[in-house]
DNA sequence: GACTTAAGGTCAATGGCGTTGGCATAAGGA
DNA sequence: TCCTTATGCCAACGCCATTGACCTTAAGTC
C-alpha cells in the first residue's frame, strides 16, 4: 500500500526542511522544470531533485505518487504556461492558430520537459481548459459538434506531435544537435544527382528549410482544410 | 577510452556463448526487437537482453558503443522495413497517402522501438530512399521545387511526429496506458456542462474518437491543402 | 500555555540500471 | 601444432526509484 499523497488545497503544515525551504507543489514543479533546463530530459530524477530542494528525495513522495506523476504536472503547469494571459478575439482561424502557436511555443521553451510530456493526458485543470477552449472556438464559428471534434482532434494531435518531435530535437546533446544540422549541409547537398536527383536538385531549399520547425506550414494547410469544411458546411 | 567495436562485415571468430548460442547484430537486434515487445519500451535493458541471448551484458559492448548505439540500429532495422516492396502507381496523391500511412503503420507495428528512435536523424540509406521518393512524387505531380520543399517538409514531419506522438501511447506501461484511456471515459465524460459545456457537449464522440490516431485524418487535411495550391500553380 | 496528533520530514536499505577493466579461452591463421 | 587476439565472462562502481520505519514539530483543542 503506498502512502497517501495529499491534496494540494489540503496542506496546512508547511514544515520547513532541515536546511529552511518550505515545499509546495509549485515549488518543486519550477525547480524540476530549472533541472530539466540544465541538465537534459535525462537529468531530471528524485535524487538530484531532492539535493536542489534541500530535501531528502522520499519526500518527494508526500507531493506525488511517484515521478509518472511529477511529469504529469510538469506537463500540465506547460499548458498553463501556454494560454496564460490569452484572451480570444472571435475570430476562429486566427483564434485557432494563435492557440496552436502559443502551445507550440511553450514546449519549445522547455523542450527537455516536453519530451517527457507531448505524448501524456494529464485530466489536470490546464489540460482541460484548453480543449474547453479550442472546441468552443470551433463550435463558435458553426462547425457541428462532429465536425468540431474531428478538427479537434487532428488540430490538438498535430499540435502536441510537433511539440514532441520538434523539442525532441532541441532536447538533444548540443553535440547531436550539431551534427543533425549538419546532415543537410554534408549528406544530403552531397549526394550524386544520379542516384538521388530530386534531393540534388532541392539541396539549398532543404538545407535552410529542414531547420526550422515545419508546425506553422503544417498548422496552415490544416487551417486552409478546415476553412474550406466550413464552407461546406454553410451552404 | 572505450573498447573498439568491430564492424559486423570484419568479425571473422564467432566464438559461442557459454551456452552455445553464435551472438551477431543482426541477433541481437532481433532480439531486441521482440524484448521491446514483450517488456515495453523501458524493458530493453542490457541486463535483460544479456539473459535472453544467455550471454553477459557486456559481451553487447563488442557489438554496440552502447546502449544508444544498439537503438539506433534498431531505428535503421525498423525504416528498412517500412518502405520494403513498395511501388508508386503515378498518382500524386494516393502515392503520398500510400507512403506517410505505410511509414506510420510500420511504427504502429513496433510502438516500443519507435518511441526511441522516431526522432533520430539517420542520414542512412532507407531514410534517403523515402525522401528521394517522396519529393519525386510532388515534382511530378508538378509542384515547382519550392512548393514542393515545402510540402515535403510539412509532409515528412507530420508523418514523423504522428509515428513518435502514436508510439509513445501504445508504448505506456500498459497501467499508464489504461489511466490515458480511461481518462476519456471519467474525467472528460463527467464534466459538469456548467464549467466545461463543449467537453461535455461532445463527450460522447471525444471518448471514442481520442483512442484512436488523428493521422490519417490530419494528412487528408494536409493532402487537401496541397491539392489546392496545385490548382493555384496549373493556373 | 500545555497536550495530543499526525503531517511531513529524515534515514537506511532493496534491487534495479549502464558501463568498465581485468581476465580467460578458443578460433583460426601460421 | 602453436600463437595471437577477438570475444567471451566476471566483479565492481556509482548511479537510479521506491519503500518502510522512525522522528519532529506545527497546528488544533482545551
Amino acid at each position: 500500500m503506498p502512502k497517501p499523497v495529499v491534496p494540494e488545497e489540503k496542506r496546512r503544515r508547511r514544515r520547513p526542511t532541515k536546511s529552511g525551504t518550505v515545499l509546495s507543489e509549485q515549488l518543486i514543479v519550477d525547480t524540476a522544470l530549472r533541472m530539466l533546463r540544465e541538465h537534459g530530459s535525462a537529468g531530471l530524477t528524485a535524487r538530484r531533485l531532492g539535493l536542489a530542494l534541500d530535501a531528502d528525495p522520499s519526500t518527494l513522495y508526500r507531493y506525488f505518487r511517484g515521478m509518472d506523476d511529477l511529469t504529469l504536472a510538469i506537463g500540465d503547469a506547460l499548458i498553463g504556461q501556454a494560454l496564460r494571459g490569452w484572451v480570444p478575439t472571435g475570430e476562429w482561424r486566427a483564434d485557432l492558430r494563435a492557440v496552436g502557436l502559443r502551445i507550440h511555443a511553450a514546449y519549445m521553451e522547455h523542450p527537455q520537459a516536453a519530451v517527457l510530456t507531448a505524448s501524456r493526458v494529464s485530466g489536470r485543470a490546464h489540460e482541460l481548459a484548453a480543449d474547453e477552449a479550442v472546441l468552443d472556438i470551433l463550435r463558435t464559428a458553426g462547425f457541428p459538434v462532429p465536425d468540431a471534434v474531428r478538427v479537434y482532434h487532428a488540430f490538438v494531435d498535430t499540435t502536441l506531435a510537433f511539440a514532441a518531435l520538434d523539442a525532441a530535437s532541441l532536447a538533444l546533446p548540443s553535440a547531436a544537435l550539431r551534427a543533425d544540422e549538419e546532415m543537410w549541409r554534408s549528406t544530403y547537398a552531397r549526394l550524386p544527382a544520379t542516384t538521388h536527383p530530386r534531393i540534388a536538385e532541392a539541396a539549398p531549399l532543404l538545407a535552410t528549410r529542414m531547420l526550422t520547425s515545419a508546425y506553422p506550414t503544417a498548422l496552415d494547410m490544416l487551417l486552409d482544410s478546415a476553412g474550406a469544411q466550413l464552407e461546406d458546411v454553410r451552404d
